[in-house]
DNA sequence: CCAACATAGGTGATGCGTCAACTATTCCGG
DNA sequence: CCGGAATAGTTGACGCATCACCTATGTTGG
């Protein structure tokens, strides 16, 4: 067991300031999201993926992987959702075992809606605060520890 | 309604990856606290600020001010943690409706034992990774949004 | 062809976060 | 000193995330 190397004064800065910065961010977005369209960030996510699609209807594991969840979770929201209508499961004539995942016609409308006001929000909350220098900062720093995220698992 | 001022190539970029790098980061960070240490991150949160004191004991208010919590989320999780035997409310005698909150045996070795891993973590996973200027970066972005979510309460 | 295994996906229990409502106490104006 | 408002904290219901397990179907080697 070797000496801890404890923060100093920067880093504990920045990571004081990195921790409260996403918790607000993600706070005030998902607030302002359920305020003025009805969803979660969660919903969002998963209809950002159905509508990104040509066909707006995908196999459960292919939207697990993109979303980067885990199946049962999205099972369960998947439940969710469908019971408040935003989305449809249908049966999958090629593979009995699977289901394809579908948009309503409600789910398109309430992320159609959703999406403009919550990119106007990102943008005055981050974006308009940064320099273009920060914003590229940003992408860097993110891709660092991802790298180094993805490297150890 | 004004046109939706979308995000360019490069801000889309750099929101992506602030997304991926939040979302895996906290999920790690979370993973390697629950293993060898059996706390959650939240669990390693109210403990650091009960222990940050000179008296090991805080009004629940106290302690919902300091972890920027709701009190109603505060006074569940401090149910779950007394129920593991890492804290116990205690009565206050200046004031009958309030309560102290105290570390117990438990609950000092749990965390005393899981912040030198905690920040090797966070080391090993952000700070390894990146040059001095990106610390001080993140610190001045953080800055930024944080100013922009306060002055919009 | 069939037994063993893999894969797609769902289920139930439990912990956590939020909201609204509640209880018990203290404070404060008259 | 008393009655109403404010305050400290808890509770219950519900949506969400995770874990372990389960079912049904598909695949494959013998």
């Amino acid at each position: 067991m070797t000496e801890t190397r404890w923060l100093d004064e920067r880093e504990s800065a920045a990571w004081r300031g990195y921790l409260a910065m996403y918790t607000q961010l993600a706070a005030r977005l998902h607030r302002e999201m359920q305020a003025d369209s009805g969803l979660s960030l969660t919903d969002f996510e998963v209809l950002v993926r159905l509508t990104d699609q040509d066909e707006p209807r995908l196999r459960v594991g292919e939207l697990a992987q993109a979303l980067q969840w885990e199946k049962s979770r999205l099972s369960h929201h998947l439940a969710r959702m469908q019971r408040r209508g935003l989305v449809v499961r249908q049966e999958c004539p090629e593979d009995a075992r699977g289901a394809f995942i579908a948009l309503t016609g409600k789910g398109r409308t309430a992320i159609e809606q959703a999406a403009p006001a919550h990119v106007e929000t990102v943008r005055d909350l981050v974006f308009d605060q940064l320099t273009e220098d920060q914003v590229d900062a940003l992408a860097a720093i993110a891709d660092c520890v991802l790298d180094r995220l993805n490297e150890t698992e």
